[in-house]
DNA sequence: CGCCAGCACTCGCAGGGGACGAGTGCCAAT
DNA sequence: ATTGGCACTCGTCCCCTGCGAGTGCTGGCG
């Protein structure tokens, strides 16, 4: 019994489960598959699979449905990984040269993947604390409140309001060439530090809204407080409806909660590979019938800046579905190079 | 054949099939609501109401439920909306007194009302072609690309990137102080025109960039191109599932087209008063079986700068849903003016 | 030793049939 | 105008049965 046809039966499996959303029996396969061998040797070899947990039957009549070690088998199996066809490898190009900034060049990413696979698409922003200040700006909203705007050498673009005592303009705009003197050009943690020494510059009546700057200012860059996801195709979940067990209520509750979904790109390898977490592996109870295929994105090769990728039921185009979150990865990382 | 009693019938078969999702027949009704009657009784004002279009029976032999036209009759005849509960009106200022801009509001104040109503919450932003220009930044990215940083009266922050040849820092200084000086206080249209005569302080060489710079502006203070909307809840479908005859995939399509939002708050009324849209009022095909309940916020008392509400199945507690959103709306106005 | 034809067995599912009951409309009586 | 009574409709539930897909096993063959 050669582990080799093994595999090719494990493959024709998931081929066709994912194709017809049926348990497929030792007929089917023979016949759609050109395997070479009669029906009888290939219940052997699935009886084999069968027991080394790659597959399973969910009632005794039925046939046979990868197992989530199954599609684990199957997608580091996987040899190379199809390109994208001419037509998508325009549509994207296109698509990304007609961005107007940062935001819209995510928010574009994102619909493209959503569209591209038919899944639910994320984008993580790129990273504030590895992004250093390119400029920030005070601007008096109301005689006490004052808004902080942040700019990135990114291109990223926070605010933030902060609520002071009424305050001179003057020493705004002293604090403004202060602040953007200690702070161009530097990132966290050193920004940090550079920022708690300005307040010696300023009389104490004025210290208050100097730490309330430099503190909005050092906030807004530490990574976990600003860190942010877009989203597209959560419409696409419906069609999948089927393929989650009870409904597609929990799925959607964990996507509309940033904190998971951040907690869940940043338990993924960290380098620009595509990567797959199936099922079980996701570490999160909702999450048991889905899989999430990432990538890296924007950085050197091994030090990626953030991630991209999609959702789906664990019952997905695996083939498909890497391939155009790698392309889509590429071409976001390029684009954002330029 | 008292028209009161008629609409005691209609207000019970409403409030009994919002809880129970069945529909609701004579004896039922009787035993349940104190009407004083006999069911034989009922029997007649519920021929007689379906005469009228208000309700129908989804197959001969089962009970009554309300038509979109029921739903609006009983919408309209409500008199008063009971106010929230006090530690609902607690929960609703705490969670704003936290917000530290107004992206991190309207988050927040989408995630609480779509909390508060079990429902898809939505928040327009404001307008901006009703706000006027606080403080343009310009800022450069690369040699050739700069960051056009918009801030606005009601602190609403816009980016933009233009694409430029490269291009002198001394130039872009003196076109930084100069758009200030003609955008400052100014709103759409006046600061179209007043944008538009700034070339002729540069030489012909530098008009390009001032040219790109000011139709970003121009650009962005348009209303129609950078509307958005906020949202949240979309979870609470999948539990509302049940009320959407098919599946409530194209529901989520919907909610995803920001500009199909977009145009459906704008056709409702533009004042601060909650209004109502149910089912085929909707004019929009895939909401045939939802209702939208939202109100203007942030603006005088008939001139609202936007508005937010919520969506749901037809089939919604409406006095409930219609408290909770006109609660929200008044925080909201109340916090944007302090 | 691997492969395969045949066979007995399991079991989910589709389809038919019938009892049940909720709900209605109508009518005659008050 | 209201009501009790009554005949009628029709959807739903439930049981039952037959069918067929699919399996595991056994014994024979190259």
């Amino acid at each position: 019994m050669s582990d080799d046809r093994r595999l090719d039966v494990l493959r024709a499996i998931v081929h066709d489960y994912v194709r017809t959303r049926e348990p497929v029996g030792s007929r089917t396969l023979v016949e759609r598959y050109s395997l070479g061998v009669s029906p009888a040797t290939i219940r052997n070899d699935m009886a084999a699979l069968e027991e080394g947990g790659f597959i399973a039957q969910p009632h005794t009549s039925a046939g046979r449905i990868p197992t989530d070690k199954g599609y684990r088998m199957f997608v580091d199996q996987l040899a190379a990984l199809k390109p994208l066809s001419p037509p998508e490898r325009r549509a994207i190009q296109t698509l990304l040269d007609d961005a107007v900034d940062l935001d819209d060049v995510l928010v574009r990413t994102v619909r493209l993947l959503a569209q591209l696979t038919h899944q639910v698409a994320v984008v993580q922003y790129p990273s504030l604390r590895r992004s250093a200040v390119r400029h920030i700006e005070l601007v008096p909203m109301t005689s006490n409140r004052l808004l902080v705007v942040i700019i990135t050498d990114n291109g990223r673009v926070e605010q933030r309001v902060v609520d002071v005592d009424p305050v001179d303009p003057a020493v705004v705009s002293e604090l403004r060439v202060r602040v953007n003197a200690a702070s161009v050009g530097q990132r966290m943690p050193r920004l940090g530090a550079d920022l708690r020494d300005l307040a010696e510059h300023f009389t104490p009546a004025d210290r208050p809204l100097v730490e309330a700057v430099t503190d909005a200012v050092r906030e807004t860059m530490v990574e976990e407080v600003e860190e942010r996801v877009v989203m597209a195709g959560t419409a696409n979940l419906a069609r999948a409806d089927l393929d989650f067990p009870h409904t597609i209520g929990p799925v959607l509750e964990a996507l509309e909660e940033q904190v998971v979904m951040l907690r869940l790109l940043s338990e993924m390898e960290r380098d620009e590979a595509v990567s797959v977490r199936i099922g079980h592996e996701n570490s999160y109870e909702a999450l048991a019938e889905a899989s999430l295929v990432t990538s890296g994105y924007g950085g050197s090769t091994n030090d990626a800046v953030a991630r991209l990728g999609v959702l789906g039921p664990t019952r997905m185009d695996y083939p498909s579905t890497m391939a155009a979150v790698r392309a889509v990865a590429r071409y976001l990382s390029r684009f954002l190079a330029s």
